[in-house]
DNA sequence: TTCATAATGCAACATTGTAGCGTTAACTGT
DNA sequence: ACAGTTAACGCTACAATGTTGCATTATGAA
């Protein structure tokens, strides 16, 4: 669907995977997106699409996208994974959740790259920063309507 | 149980609560802890302790604890819920998960309060920091056995 | 002691995700 | 173009975590 980066097809068979139905119409779907989206979101999605698909199918079609970097999980508040498209090199940035909205946003701008003290006898691996907040969107509408789209 | 800090019981009752087994069992566990657990966890303690327990009131009482900000709840990376008694005044600190144990541990010292340059049209109320890594103990017997107590 | 009702205990349900396993279809090699 | 291999699918069952409704209990107050 997008011009000259690479197909949806190619991103997967470039991983050694096989092309199927699924993969390439959650790829489309997760590219599509300016924000992570839940397997639910997704699966709604592929249904307005008319693409066929199943819930465990779409599941696997989403872990094995993470697992080969093509796409990332953010825990989201609700205890529902968001899955994005991931669009920079490695994937290392804040993420901002809307309490409103539901609504989980990439800042790719904002990087977690402080010196972190930890206090000793700890090994640290990855920071994850996840600011909490309202969003763009929901603000333009705060005042107008109790609750909006999204979920909790 | 501790020493001059209010009893569970005051505790509770200081906060508009009837004192009730569970409530005064649960604070006495989260508080006798070094670090956030989950519900599971809590209800085997309670057991351990021999102290009868439904599994929905043990899920009730959890609220009502972090609704009066006696404790305060940090998601697990499994998607379980760990509950800490809240030990200072605003409860705002990094958390550390372990990928060994599981375990989640309140870092006190680490406060997340650097400034941060939000991309513009977000309203911020809470910035949440969560390391991963090693904890302590599991980095003295990393080297012996493979899977020590916790899950995942 | 009595009373109002907060809190409990139980059963049913919801959501999110996994595991097993037979079947299908995407690629490979000819 | 065809056949064979096997990755991936689709279905059913199950697991983990948490919630809802409602009748019953027992806490704290009068
Ligand atoms: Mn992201
Ligand atoms: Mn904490
Ligand atoms: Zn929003
Ligand atoms: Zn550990």
């Amino acid at each position: 669907m997008s011009s000259q980066s690479p197909t949806a097809a190619d991103l997967i068979a470039n991983h050694g995977g096989r092309v199927t139905r699924t993969r390439v119409a959650v790829v489309d779907a997760l590219d599509a997106s300016d924000h992570p989206l839940t397997h639910d979101e997704v699966a709604a999605n592929l249904s307005e699409a008319d693409v066929p698909h199943d819930r465990v199918t779409l599941y696997r079609a989403l872990d094995w996208l993470v697992d080969k970097g093509i796409a990332h999980r953010v825990a989201g508040s609700d205890r529902a994974w968001r899955y994005g498209i991931v669009r920079e090199a490695p994937h290392q940035h804040a993420h901002f959740h809307c309490s409103r909205c539901g609504n989980v946003f990439c800042l790719e701008q904002v990087q977690p790259a402080f010196a972190i003290a930890l206090p000793g006898g700890y090994q640290l691996d990855r920071a994850e920063l996840i600011l909490h907040g309202v969003c763009p969107s929901c603000l333009l509408t705060v005042h107008a309507e109790p609750t909006p789209p999204g979920p909790r």
